[in-house]
DNA sequence: TCAAAAGTGTTGGGGATACACCCATGT
DNA sequence: ACATGGGTGTATCCCCAACACTTTTGA
């Protein structure tokens, strides 16, 4: 039957640790790209639809589930690899509390590191490129949205979540401005508790998504 | 072998008649949903890329080549069909002058039929949600690039390029802000020619995609 | 009392909107 | 001459970047 051929789910995790954008690789078992670092993932089961498998290799990959999860692009260039498979990638979002608390645990799962974007080793297929297109897509939306809070803890102080932004997006951004532009946002909400350190202690902040207007993604799926 | 299924490739072409948004569907002739209409597709090809597919079942139904071609979004949730189906979907812009002598020529290709985007038919599958989740990303789209010249001829006024943002966007536009925003765009080139009608002559602009730009896409594919 | 981060206030520039106005042409 | 759309000029508003300034804590 014409169109019938292999579809594989694949996604680009990111999370932060301290200042940096990092993704989790898996090292590849078997030819081709045997040994080579490639992009989390596996194939379409014919029993789940593609949110549901993003999702699932995901979970196998990190053991998390994701703030954040959104598709990303379909890759069908017929040479994009040795045998003809489409892949539907997706990217997400993992809070960085739970990936540490996941690393000091043994359940860590073995084959994946974890590896600085803008320092990767050479990849698998064509997902340099697609790593490369998943970070412009981030750094695209975090300038127009809020996604930026799934990367943190359930609470934060504007402080945080300013250094998130400086580090997803490369640059300085002047605190009292961002304070003003984030607390703009309904989807930010302050709560009680107070981040107490070395200094004047900082109010903690929450992140509502019911609140948040983001783009609406296709309707049904 | 896990993960081979069936991959189609459709796509909601856009063109304008008059001040309608229109695209052309399909009628079905087989099961499931005989006799509905349906977007534009067909089956993705051994051999075949998905830009290709797409570029080729659009020329298949309209017997035209689009000036603008870009993915949509990869459906594949497990019940959008009796069968299991993932549709990977592109949308599209036809100028209206290559329709237009189409519809004239008696080439153009049977079962196949031009609806208004705000009046359908009801559809097959989800293409329904399909072609809202097209029209927004191309009202988005229209908002902060300069592909709505796709669907005029080469030489335009800038009050016939007004009349398309207005008819994409839904409402009115001030002539005098339209002109200033939209020569500001080094990608709109004036051309020695005026078009002349009942009263003052009107400079003739012409649309040069090279120096437009759009966000990069997917940097290989 | 000092360092450092939290948080507030003020100012100025750029882009978008509203709208008054002049220009060129066919009838 | 006049109606009609083509095209220019200008005032205003609002958002945002820059930056001076005050507040609150730990040491």
């Amino acid at each position: 039957m014409t169109g019938a051929l292999r579809v594989a789910v694949s996604t680009v995790i990111f999370s932060l640790r301290g200042e940096r954008l990092m993704i989790p690789l898996v090292r590849r078992t078997r030819d081709p790209f045997a040994g080579r670092w490639a992009l989390p993932g596996g194939w379409l089961g014919a029993e789940e639809g593609l949110d549901d498998a993003a999702a699932r290799t995901l979970a196998d990959t990190t053991g998390l589930s994701a703030s954040w999860l959104e598709q990303l692009y379909a890759f069908g260039d017929v040479d994009r690899s040795p045998d003809r498979v489409v892949s539907i990638v997706y990217w997400a979002l993992l809070r960085s509390d739970l990936v540490e608390a996941q690393r000091s645990a043994a359940g860590a799962p073995e084959n994946v590191e974890w590896f600085d974007v803008d320092a990767l080793p050479p990849l698998a297929f064509d997902h340099a490129d697609i790593v490369a297109y998943g970070a412009w897509r981030l750094r695209n939306k975090v300038g127009y949205s809020r996604i930026a809070a799934g990367l943190l803890p359930d609470e934060f102080t504007l402080t945080e979540l300013r250094s998130v932004y400086e580090a997803v997006l490369g640059r300085r951004m002047d605190p009292s401005n961002f304070r003003r532009l984030i607390e703009g946002s309904p989807a930010l909400v302050p709560t009680e508790g107070m981040r107490t350190g070395s200094h004047r202690p900082a109010r903690l902040y929450r992140y509502d998504a019911e609140l948040d207007s983001i783009d609406p993604g296709p309707l049904s799926s």
